[in-house]
DNA sequence: ATGAAAGCGCTAACAA
DNA sequence: TTGTTAGCGCTTTCAT
């Protein structure tokens, strides 16, 4: 019988219904056909007793779990966010349940622990967001009895990823910036995911393509305040008309930078950012950008992750190219 | 023995320990002590297979869970994307998985649809951001069998919750205004969570504490975007030299669109924000705000939770009072 | 279509 | 301190 005080089980349910244990497990998973007669009573009783069967008692039996787990080295700066709002909103529409792992750093202490942490879980699969170190180290980490799917700005081989081409769009822009009739393009770069970054690879492309020098690059952290002391530098060399930042929260601390070195964007020099952040088009000069579709990506990174889990033919990749952006802080160097 | 092509189980560290499986377990749950020597050769199988013990099984028998769940309205803005981050911060230090379920609208099947995917995991407990109606709407939903935490801008009668006072904040705010010579100070304000809302409940007793008139409320959508038009009608009005607007997002769209009007921040008209978002201190020219901690919200509310959980002696709030933030966005008016 | 029986991997209660 | 026994709430055989 029904004991007050605790969560009704399947029994219960059973019981009110005058049917068996499996009949009502039978009518909760939809996996074998139960009569109409008693499907209805089974119904009457779950909706009297507001019976929610026991996702863990689920798990432990069937092996199988509707919970997915997402690792990131960051939840709220903007591309994270958006990316993981994308994640939750393709696994809710598939009655899938996210859970948030966030590893600080790459230190192989901290990374063991978020991988730990994360696998404790029974989990259908992961999605990793692998934007910088600790989302590289924890990919490597995870090993391979799992569905995982990476989601980052540059295809690598290895698991199955959804992408955000960068690289291509990091040199469409600064093929605009040259195209305007910028001798070079200066670009200041948020820390990296690896070695190598698609942005700053695409603009590297774009100016050797050119035939155009390629300067020295310059490192900004994700604080956009870290951009004003590089923007204080570049505008003091008069050699700087276009930079491109890695993304658009360091554009606006390097055009505060400039600004307050006492030189004009886009007159003296152009700059422009990436990610079109949502203040972007509302900052003064509106900013010159290249669009990322974030969680679209998202979305993208969990049908993936989805075919892994139902073994469906698994396309490994998804690749989407961000488009470039034209507002007021790039323009054409003004006549020497 | 331990199969190949499963994760290895209790039993097969039991097995290669040479000890029974409540050992294993006292081992891993530290709840008995346990011999150093036997210790010792379990924590050695335990090496060995790497073996993670089943959360759902530990859930199933101790009814005891290390999840929590945090439900909101929306994950990627920037109050609540903090508040999540520092949830999760919390929530780490002590053990805890963080799953996130999101509410899309306050609609009575929407709800419904969001607490019965939270409650189908057994939960430690539920932080709840109560910042807007949907959040308002779980909350209500969510039942009082298990520990459950709010968070929001405003006090409030019934669950624990931890608060940043934005009423006394506002309040502080407006005064300043009035403090620099505005006759009165106009509101912008961005959806409320209730009837009631903080900011604008905090303004309007400025100005009635002052005298001052209260001019009819505007309202801005959470795009910042929404701010522009707003901004365009405000700078339309000669009566308008202060304005006050419910976040620093739309503070921004709003002198966008005083500025396109031809009109000057702050020299003919002072914009105030709220929040103190990463940006509002790069903007031109920076923005006079009021800075909330929201991932200290979240620590503190994480705190409560547990409190709750561990049937310590509860307290049931936990109320901060955001700062003021003087920038360059606000001056005394000018002559007439 | 339905029920009886077994058991998922662990912890709790008890005995030794 | 340690082992034996029972059982958490479900799904999965296997009969019927």
């Amino acid at each position: 019988m029904a004991r007050e005080g605790r969560n009704p089980t399947i029994s219960d349910v059973a019981e009110l219904a005058g049917v068996s244990v499996p009949t009502v497990s039978r009518v909760l998973t939809g996996a074998a056909r139960v009569s109409p007669a008693k499907r209805e009573l089974v119904e009457a009783a779950i909706a009297e007793l507001n019976f929610r069967p026991s996702a863990a008692a689920r798990v432990l039996v069937s092996r199988k779990s509707r919970t997915i787990a997402v690792i990131a080295g960051n939840t709220s700066r903007y591309g994270y966010a958006e990316t993981i709002r994308g994640i939750e909103i393709a696994a809710r529409a598939e009655g899938y349940t996210v859970m948030i792992t966030v590893v600080e750093s790459a230190d192989e202490e901290e990374v063991d622990r978020a991988v730990s942490a994360t696998r404790m879980q029974t989990l259908a699969g992961v999605v990793v967001l692998k934007f910088d170190p600790p989302g590289v180290a924890a990919l490597h980490k995870l090993g391979t009895d799992l569905p995982v799917v990476a989601l980052s700005g540059t295809r690598e081989s290895g698991v199955p990823q959804a992408v955000l081409d960068e690289a291509a769009a990091a040199e469409e822009l600064t093929e605009y910036l040259l195209g305007l009739g910028h001798r070079t393009v200066h670009h200041v770069r948020v820390p990296p995911s690896r070695r190598v970054d698609g942005r700053t690879s695409g603009w590297k492309r774009a100016l050797t393509k050119a035939g155009a020098p390629v300067p020295a690059v310059r490192d900004a952290t994700w604080e956009p305040k870290s951009g004003i002391a590089v923007g204080g530098e570049l505008a003091a060399d008069p050699e700087v008309t276009a930079v491109f930042c890695g993304n658009d929260e360091i554009a606006m601390g390097v055009m505060r930078g400039i600004t307050e070195a006492g030189r004009r964007v886009p007159e003296d020099i152009s700059v422009a950012g990436f990610d079109d952040h949502p203040l972007a088009e509302l900052w003064s000069p509106p900013l010159t950008t290249v669009r990322q579709d974030f969680a679209s990506l998202g979305v993208r990174g969990f049908q993936l992750l989805k075919q892994a889990i139902d073994d469906a033919v698994v396309r490994r990749y998804s690749s989407e190219r961000p488009t470039l952006v034209l507002r007021e802080s790039t323009a054409a160097p003004r006549a020497r």
